[in-house]
DNA sequence: TGTACATCAGTGAACGCGCGTTCACTGATGTAC
DNA sequence: TGTACATCAGTGAACGCGCGTTCACTGATGTAC
């Protein structure tokens, strides 16, 4: 039987559930003390060292989570990219929808990126650079990019990421004033997007920006 | 006299310095207890209450210190700009050499833009429209980007201060093999803010993306 | 200038509280025969 | 199928600790006359 290690697996979630609910209403997760995670998922503080060593490592294994939920994101737009080439109205829409349907881990994202324990911040930080490296590659293939060079794909891959994670704790709670404004969140991000793309098409290798020396 | 006044001005900024030493080394601000940082300047913890009601009310001073040292740091590049146009190397370098002379501030907005308190948070996101009004404003007088609308020049300026914003850390703390890899965080800032001022001055306004029906 | 009184930044002790962590335990689930 | 033993997720009590906040206080600084 398998009874026992599913119902443990389920009890690691919950808590990790919890972490996650609780960081989303107030603030960081170096705030929150194991004893209030412990508290919502209604369990007794000691039983949470039969999941994890401490708060950290719950950190590190919700930044596992993600991982995977940012990959399947960007694995949705990529599917959309191969059927409807360029689009980049319908890859911004698919991913927003994707992180408003996960908006606890994403906001998760978005506080411990710079605010977190040394270990969350570097996990979340490698994670990024995962993504970068992956765009970069894409970037490397377009045949419109063709006349960059091979450090202007890593910067253009970096600006863009950069560019999508500070965006999202305005996807997921769009600011009133925002959306009255005209321009939603989302739409800006499109723009955005579409700014460093053209900047990428007409981009002529500033040679006097290159050595540095000003 | 004003000696007394003096001492506890004096005093203050200590808790202010301690503060800022504290998060620089650590983490978040809502983290480190009011104890430690009255540990810190050497007084005892109830003479913190004749200077601030609480943390927050101490991070929110910071954040006002941040936002002052910002606007000097702006200035100087403009100073520049006016001198001798439209060098965005010159300007990226004068920003960086302030944010790098001031580092404790910066990485505390670093750190705090997302994972702060409430009232943190929300005291740095009115300082950073701040800036992006200022900006646009700018942007809106430049005779190279008279093609844009109104919502653009407001997309760009978000753009460029978000990826200001998003560089701090690196800026100071540049990772080791960031510098190896020949592009130091400065001058990928440049190139950063180069390619997107060349996507404006490129852009024409594709309507097909303007009425968001994918 | 000297004196008497007011102000107030910083003191030191005390408080109750929630914290992380430990420990021996319980009893349902799982395994071997 | 039934029995005897092993495993182990969760229990409940206990601990020492650092925390934020209060309070009456002290003594140097400041003010009025």
């Amino acid at each position: 039987m398998l009874i026992r290690a599913e119902k443990k697996q389920q009890t690691r979630q919950a808590l990790l559930d919890a972490a996650l609910q609780l960081t989303a209403a107030g603030q960081g997760l170096s705030t929150i003390s194991l004893r209030e995670v412990t508290r919502q998922v209604g369990i007794v503080p000691a039983a949470f060292y039969r999941h994890f060593q401490d708060m950290d490592e719950l950190g590190l294994a919700i930044v596992e989570q993600v991982g995977s939920s940012f990959r399947e994101a960007i694995r949705l737009v990529r599917r959309n990219e191969f059927e409807q080439q360029g689009a980049i109205n319908a890859s911004v829409h698919i991913f927003v929808e994707y992180v408003v349907a996960h908006k606890t881990l994403f906001l998760f994202l978005a506080r411990e990126q710079y605010g977190g324990s040394a270990l969350v911040r570097q996990a979340i930080g490698a994670m990024q650079q995962h993504f970068i490296d992956d765009l970069e590659a894409d970037l490397a293939q377009s045949p419109k990019l063709t006349h960059l060079g091979a450090a202007d794909y890593a910067v253009v891959a970096n600006l863009i990421v950069r560019t999508v994670f500070s965006t999202l704790p305005e996807l997921i709670n769009p600011p009133e004033d925002a959306v009255l404004h005209g321009r939603s969140p989302e739409h800006q991000l499109e723009d955005k997007i579409r700014f460093i793309l053209i900047g990428a098409k007409h981009w002529r290798g500033i040679t006097a920006s290159k050595d540095g020396t000003d």
